[in-house]
DNA sequence: ATGAAAGCGCTAACAG
DNA sequence: CTGTTAGCGCTTTCAT
């Protein structure tokens, strides 16, 4: 019995011979060692949660993806729960999670700062596009693409941008916002910006107008969402893009890649997050509890460019290269 | 320690008064029943697990989230696994979460129908988006939504219609071309096949030549990139949509509802089915092992009209109407 | 209605 | 190097 036991967590201890003949009966027999009863000894899982505000945001579905694929390859096996965007909620999945699982990561967290504080260190948790201090975090860094972004328009000539500020209160609004800011300064380019305003689609249609009376030649949606509502009425109005005013996104969900040839978007590498949420939170397993140290990786987001660089040869071939992401059912 | 048990799983069998102390004291100490220690004893872990092809296809993300919200109500638990595209690596996280989980729903499944067939009673699995005769699933119908673009076309004036076909062995494939045969003979359409083709952006760019040559009025492509691919491409043409070609599409990914206002798609109701595949999955747990009962729960997908039934009065209402849907990070 | 004891499947400590 | 023993946290007889 122990000796099966050592066989699979320990083979070195177990004579060459007998480990051979032992793997071999629990491949016939199809045994695996259970999981649960383990954990209930070793005090680990081999699992991790991963919580994300709302499944049905694009947003998350590469965080998801990158942690999954990551997990997966350290030999854990990932839980997966909706926050419902409520902090409450929130509170109530890492408490029903706590016992089944080594780690969480918290993507976009809508706990208050304190609340999240308060968890460690039981579970071991890492947050991810989110800083509170204390805790471990994996944060995109917005400013590099705001950087990457001004530099961009500077060169094209552009003296005066427009930005499109999202909800006042989001962390991430607050980031690109400033980001422009400082990267403006550095570019000399003039910033007007308008909003704040729902991160929608909508939203992106009702500005257009605006924008254009501004006089800018370029503007900086807060998401591709925005921006793709202002490339429609845009279009509507007869404004060729990028010639007469160049439109930049951000985000990074696959939407941005289809439409319409005209957007440029400053992409988030999502999934690239998730990986490196699971690395610290595995790290963080390793070692049994070290407050001191803290662990924060940041992730820049760059710019991609697409048409808008200059407008393509050909139209569709800079589409097609865009769509190659996408997948079939 | 028993008494403590039982004011948890059986409250009627244990004195009111009793009870409501342990459960205060319970609420003081945060202590929570270990689920893992639990299943260990009871054989039941409160746990689902879900397993994708690809968590990076958009068309699994709305079945992940219904499964998940609906998991949660039950007070379930949801682990997710990424197959890769392989039956193999499927099979794999089948065995590795099989002693995890209560049960599995698989979506899409590429597994072989004999591998899936052998897998009852253990773990109990629900396949979603795939029929294999013996096992309980959730289908979307795709001839239904077939069945009324074909009504919605006819209704239109239309005669003579293109189907651009998707990936040969595709199930869903051939459940779209089939229903449209079914649905074009019922309405009088004449239809021309293209393809197979890709399930890309880029196909759609290369067959929309083609399908104008064909002389049809109208066009169901494979799927909603595939239509955006041939909406694109019209438009470097100059072919207007919908006056000189309606264009359907056919998927339920947030994509779909952002492109042109040209594109009508039908819908697959991933979400509605993601919970139907959990709700399967829960009443089988309940009645153990009941071979003869085949549950199969079929959805519908419907036509879901946008623009194309006529052109819209202000183009960019019905774009914001369809955007609607998507959210913010 | 409650407590005592056994045991779910496993690993860790200790003998041998 | 391998077998024996104890016990992880819980539920479930079986007594009381």
């Amino acid at each position: 019995m122990a000796t099966v036991s050592r066989s699979f967590t320990a083979p070195q201890t177990v004579r060459e011979t007998t480990r051979d003949s032992v793997l071999r009966a629990a491949g016939v027999l199809r045994y695996q060692p259970n999981r649960a009863a383990r954990g209930l000894i070793t005090g680990r899982t081999g699992n991790v949660g991963v919580i994300v505000p709302d499944l049905g945001n694009p947003y998350f579905h590469g965080m998801l993806e990158g942690a999954q694929t990551r997990a997966r390859e350290a030999d854990y096996a990932v839980f997966v729960a909706d926050g419902q965007e409520s902090g409450a909620e929130e509170e109530a999945l890492i408490a029903a999670m706590r016992k089944q699982v080594d780690g969480i990561v918290l993507c976009s967290s809508r706990l208050a700062p304190a609340r999240l504080a308060a968890l460690e260190p039981a579970p071991t948790v890492v947050l991810l596009n989110r800083r509170v201090p204390g805790l471990p975090a994996v944060v995109i860094d917005s400013a590099a693409g705001m950087r990457q972004a001004a530099g961009h328009l500077a060169q094209l000539g552009h003296t005066r941008v427009v930005f499109v500020s999202g909800p006042r209160h989001s962390w991430s609004n607050q980031q690109r916002r400033r980001g422009l800011r400082v990267a403006a300064h550095t570019h000399g380019l003039d910033v007007v910006t308008i909003g704040p305003v729902a991160p929608q689609f909508d939203s992106g249609v009702q500005t257009a107008e605006r924008i254009l009376h501004t006089g800018a030649t370029a503007v900086l949606a807060y998401n591709d969402l925005v921006a793709v509502g202002i490339l429609s009425r845009l279009a509507e109005l007869g404004v060729t893009v990028p010639a007469q005013l160049s439109v930049i996104g951000f985000d990074d969900i696959p939407l941005a890649a289809m439409v319409t040839p005209a957007l440029t978007s400053v992409s988030a590498p999502t999934a690239l997050a998730g990986q490196a949420a699971i690395d610290i939170l595995l790290s963080r397993l390793g070692r049994p509890a070290t407050p001191e140290s803290e662990d924060v990786r940041t992730l820049p987001a760059t710019l991609v460019r697409r048409a808008s660089t200059a407008p393509p040869a050909t139209p569709s071939a800079a589409a097609r290269a865009r769509a190659g992401t996408l997948k079939r059912a």
